[in-house]
DNA sequence: CACCAGGAATGTA
DNA sequence: TACATTCATGGT
């Protein structure tokens, strides 16, 4: 079994420096997080184009914004009706915060519990919004994450909360690594070996 | 036409 | 705890 630091190593080789999350701003990149469930991230650009458009690509405003106009502007992206009310939800918990800016102040530990608490946020879109947003160390563990530790058989496991311990375990404590590994995932999965665990070009495949 | 995509909530056993 | 079902659009 390689370890998780030459995979980062093999991954940074080829794909380089990734640059992640898609987003030019903080309120941006959690309304991806949200948007992206269960998604292909071309369906959500096309939604966060929308939003974009309608003045309405930031949570102060669809805080005060018609559900069913976020609904119709969000469409493109998949379950609109949950995923609406979901923007809604954090919208409301961020507004009675005052704010992304008003969080520094909590612990990482308190804000993953606060997220989790809110309708909607799961426990990879509340690692995405601390590790891109909040600078949180949590690795973020997503269904690229889970097929290339399987796949490696690095764990049998298939539970969150275990998949992110051994990676936390196992490499240095670091917000940019973490961004950059998970990045690197997801480029590798986007890239290669989809469904053929086998498949000639993949970059891994010496780990195979 | 079947299958899936950077999940989460809800219900069942 | 471990699965199954539901949510919905657009690409392959």
């Amino acid at each position: 079994m390689p370890d998780l630091i030459s995979i980062y190593e093999k991954l940074f080789s080829v794909f380089g420096h990734q640059n992640w999350w898609p987003g030019e701003t903080e309120d941006e990149i959690a309304i991806g997080a949200i948007l992206t469930q269960n998604t292909a991230w071309k369906n959500v650009e096309k939604a966060i184009q929308n939003l974009k458009q309608a003045n309405l690509c930031s949570f102060s405003a669809i805080f005060s914004a018609e559900e069913e106009r976020i609904k119709k502007l969000i469409s493109p992206a998949g379950f609109f009706n949950s995923k609406a009310q979901y923007l809604k939800n954090f919208a409301s918990w961020l507004h009675h915060k005052g704010g992304f800016s008003r969080l520094k102040e909590y612990s990482c530990r308190k804000l993953r519990s606060e997220l989790l608490s809110i309708k909607g946020i799961g426990e990879e879109t509340a690692d995405s919004i601390l590790l891109y947003v909040l600078s949180c160390p949590f690795f973020v563990v997503d269904a690229y994450t889970r097929r290339l530790v399987h796949r490696h058989e690095i764990t049998s496991s298939n539970r969150y909360g275990e998949i992110q311990k051994i990676f936390m375990e196992n490499i240095p404590l670091d917000i940019e690594l973490y961004k950059n590994y998970h990045a690197l995932i997801v480029k590798l999965g986007k890239t290669y070996c989809k469904r053929n665990p086998r498949c000639d070009v993949c970059p891994l495949r010496e780990f195979l």
